[in-house]
DNA sequence: TCTGGATGTTCAT
DNA sequence: TGAACCTCCAGAG
């Protein structure tokens, strides 16, 4: 589930598992093995996550560039790595050789250097996640843009992290039609998308899942048998296309939308 | 067993 | 705007 709660996720058990030490990197099967052997066997310092992008630092001032796009995958295991089984671009494994990880399917990673890691951040809006960062310059762009809020949304030069299920979950909670035009929001609406998203995201970011729904509207509590999402998160409108609104009861809406499916109520969110 | 779709991005037109 | 790219899985047959 790559949006950007995943790839801070990522970040954080990269520090956790190889922080500090001499880490063995290789790449079994893949075209990233040169930059693997020149990485291999030095000290992975930080991590670092902006957005969907993830970032690791090595002592000798390289960073590995991650991309997961839309079905990269990190696996994780412990005691000795076993043979590779299928694609995997990036294997690391500990000094003590107690555990390690498999990126797979990922559409970006690379070595880079520390301007090319600022460069790439700097085409990226602010990142919810950051506690530093602010939705300002995100406003900027959505209060003068004739774009639907929708697409703004996903435009990670306006603000990053946030993917598809984000979008249609965070317009729903805010009561915000996605078909209206950027510059058609207030600033208090603007404030209360990106004051929502923080705290939703630094939450998929504990659960390692997107969980969007208020307590107040668990099917329980509203009355109704218990839902099993197919992507591991209880959410209001994401793929519930045809289904009954939790809150009112209407059907939820579906529709392609610059080339992503979107979803919305279509009375919660008039 | 095969097909299509998916939480994303980039490049060509 | 559409195609391409990476992988996995559900559903159809």
């Amino acid at each position: 589930m790559p949006e950007g709660h995943t790839i801070h996720r990522l970040a954080a058990e990269y520090h956790r598992v190889f922080g500090g030490q001499a880490v063995a990197v290789s790449s079994p099967q893949g075209p990233f093995a040169d930059a693997a052997a020149r990485i291999d066997g030095r000290v992975l310092t930080e991590t670092d996550a902006k957005g969907k992008h993830l970032f690791l630092g090595f002592a000798s001032g390289d960073w590995v560039h991650i991309h997961l796009g839309l079905y990269g995958k990190v696996f994780w295991g412990h005691g000795p790595a076993p043979e590779p089984v299928g694609q995997v671009r990036m294997r690391m494994t500990t000094a003590a050789d107690d555990a390690y990880s498999d990126l797979r399917g990922p559409t970006k990673c690379l070595l880079v250097d520390e301007g090319e890691k600022r460069e790439v951040e700097a085409r990226l809006g602010p990142d919810p996640l950051r506690p530093q960062d602010t939705g300002d310059a995100a406003w900027k762009r959505i209060s003068s843009s004739r774009t639907t809020i929708a697409a703004l949304l996903m435009d990670q030069k306006v603000l990053c992290g946030v993917g598809n299920v984000y979008r249609a979950e965070v317009l729903f909670r805010q009561g915000v039609n996605p078909h209206r035009a950027g510059r058609s929001l207030d600033r208090a609406e603007w404030d209360g998308i990106w004051a929502d998203l923080r705290p939703l995201m630094r939450e998929g970011v504990r659960v390692g899942r997107i969980d969007t729904v208020r307590p107040e509207h668990t099917p329980e509590a509203m009355g109704r048998p218990p839902r099993q999402d197919d992507h591991g998160g209880e959410v209001y409108v994401y793929r519930r296309a045809g289904q009954p609104c939790l809150v009112c009861g209407t059907e939820v809406r579906t529709e392609e939308h610059a080339a992503r499916n979107l979803f919305w109520c279509p009375r919660c969110q008039s």
